[in-house]
DNA sequence: CCTGTTCTTGCACGTTTCTGCATGTATCGT
DNA sequence: ACGATACATGCAGAAACGTGCAAGAACAGG
């Protein structure tokens, strides 16, 4: 196997899989890890890949197609995502935050349900197409490629415009005291921008994000209706939050 | 052997292989490696091949895993996209239409090219995650669920902020006397106003579309650049085009 | 037919690149 | 805090590479 052709493979492996475990591939393709972790790191200083401990992940969660993204959702994902989509009221306005626990909000809302969906991340809007009842409005803007949304001074102004019932948040940080916290600075403005667009704002937070905190704060708690959570109520950390006044809505 | 013959015989097997490894060729044909490195060399010169260490690859990797690019676009959408693909320019701004063909154009884009997509389709602004020095601004809007793009007023407003060299237009119809149709009133309008935001318009027209007529005018031919298509040259339809003053490009 | 030229081909040489292993360090989960 | 695992780095052998050179074939002109 040629070096060039190991690299496409691993770039197939990249899409297919949604990621990459380094001792795996170097097995499965009879070569030493440590030329699987040049190839990653190489490639991921193309920006071909995102290099993380243990192997790589695309560089954008959106890459990996259909069926390989749905059984990486996991379970927390699902039961978080059910319980979300049962806030949506018919005939009711609901802002989508983009990201991976979003679009199993998506599947998980019923097919045939007569809603208004606002969205700024085109993958959200792309899977809402096979609900023909639901009515979607896309924000533009500058495509943050990170998380795959809409960022930026021309999405939050287009974000100035609408107005909805609810706003399902979703974040990669909840913690008692930095609050809801998220990777970039342009995606904690855009969130902000349409939480203050909807009524009522509930946190998507499956259980991995619990305890845990990024680099910048989205919304302190009082700013939130709720947190919708696979984590057990009496874990200590979301007993805290109970204590600071966050309605927490259980999902399994 | 004849060297012209033995370059052919590296072509076939590129083509059946999807690789070339200097060093088995090489035996298999017994030759020394360097007459083989030779070649790749100069076929590499010509763009006929990509060299790599140890041997060569085709220049697309599309050709060699041809079955599976072939059920998601029909041949000509293929070859339409590749040549339309071939008019972004590094560093270019372009306005690329919703459609299977637009997002034929996509992924005939090379991975790596440094380029401002803008468009107000969330499936190509999706799929554009994947090219990571592609930047991509995304038009927001009511989604239209027929052709899955962004419509009406919100849509066109937006479009009047931008600013692009080119614009690839997707249609349903190309006729000599028609002109250039699609299938509804508001898309045909966000064409329009996408075709007003650019200096050039080119049209993604696949043979099953030319001599069809839908029901909504997009645009007359004069204010369209060239058109892209891989039906015939001497073609009735296409001849009349030509005498009509539209610059029709080859695609096979 | 002979000769000189040009092109191709294979070989030799030194250089570059790749790969696996060993080492020590950093990071993760418990 | 600890062991386990992943990591970066340096190193050495192997492979691939480019280049110069010479032998040979093809060809043109005398």
């Amino acid at each position: 196997m040629l070096a060039a052709e190991r690299r496409d493979h691993l770039l197939d492996l990249l899409a297919s899989r949604g990621k990459i475990v380094a001792k795996d591939v170097a097995a499965e393709l009879r070569i030493s890890e440590d030329t699987v972790r040049r190839d990653l790191r190489d490639m991921a200083s193309e920006g071909l890949c995102q290099r993380v401990y243990g192997g790589a992940l695309p560089v954008s969660p959106a890459v990996a197609d259909y069926g390989a993204r749905q059984s990486v959702a996991p379970e927390g994902k699902r039961k978080v995502a059910s319980v979300a989509a049962g806030l949506v009221r018919p005939g009711g306005v609901v802002i989508l935050d983009g990201g991976t626990t979003a679009l199993a909000v998506v599947h998980a809302l019923p097919r045939d349900l007569d809603c208004t969906v606002i969205t700024h991340s085109p993958t959200i809007a792309a899977a809402l197409l096979d609900h023909p009842r639901a009515e979607v409005f896309m924000l533009g803007g500058r495509l943050f490629k990170h998380s795959a949304v809409a960022c930026g001074a021309a999405a939050v102004e287009a974000a100035q415009n609408v107005s909805a019932d609810l706003f399902l948040l979703g974040v990669t940080g909840v913690h008692p005291e930095a609050g809801l916290t998220t990777g970039d600075a342009e995606d904690a403005a855009m969130k902000r921008a349409l939480a203050a667009r909807a009524a009522d704002t509930y946190v998507l937070a499956s259980s991995e994000k619990i305890g845990t905190a990024s680099r910048f704060r989205v919304l302190p708690w009082e700013e939130i209706s709720g947190l919708i959570t696979d984590r057990a109520p009496h874990d200590p950390v979301i007993e805290q939050l109970t204590t600071l006044g966050v309605e927490v809505l259980a999902a399994d």
